[in-house]
DNA sequence: GCCAACGTTGGC
DNA sequence: GCCAACGTTGGC
């Protein structure tokens, strides 16, 4: 089993928002970097545990605790002229763009990218390099169970 | 296949 | 709103 840490936008979809869907899952559309779009259907696994962040708000930090429910499979919105995730290059029969279910555990508190940033033992968390710009990483099982004994 | 230009991300 | 970093695009 991994361990990820993914990005979302409170304003698209926040840990509160998460939590009132049903069965408090949401799909990952919208993820337009092949690097992520690979972790997703190459390494992905249903099980494996995420930590949901928030990112591109007034406090970004880890808001929440889930799982890959679904392994990955097409992302819709490729499909669909009129969403702003259309990829003309796109087909059903030969799809760019995957997604896996990702399904909330429990929200936590909020675990600024401050905080984060204030123990020695995450200073090589992907999130936390200058310039790091991918919503989707992989965290180190050390990593996971420092943070997880923060919260 | 190089690389300049451009667009996007995301913390601050 | 700024801007550094980096991914993508497209002309050559």
């Amino acid at each position: 089993m991994r361990y990820w840490l993914m990005k979302s936008e409170p304003t698209d979809v926040s840990v509160d928002d998460l939590a009132a869907l049903p069965n408090q899952t949401v799909a990952w559309y919208g993820i337009r970097n092949y690097q992520a779009r690979n972790f997703m259907r190459d390494q992905m696994k249903v099980g494996d545990k995420v930590f949901f962040y928030h990112s591109s708000c007034a406090e970004p930090g880890i808001a929440g605790i889930a799982s890959v429910s679904k392994l990955a499979y097409p992302d819709a919105t490729q499909f669909d002229p009129k969403n702003k995730y259309f990829d003309p290059k796109a087909t059903p029969e030969n799809p760019r763009w995957f997604n896996v279910d990702v399904k909330l555990a429990k929200k936590t508190r909020l675990i600024s990218i401050k905080e984060l940033r204030e123990h020695p033992q995450l200073a090589h968390m992907r999130i936390l390099q200058r310039g790091n710009r991918l919503s989707i990483t992989p965290v180190d099982p050390k990593e996971w169970e420092f943070i997880m004994g923060l919260i």
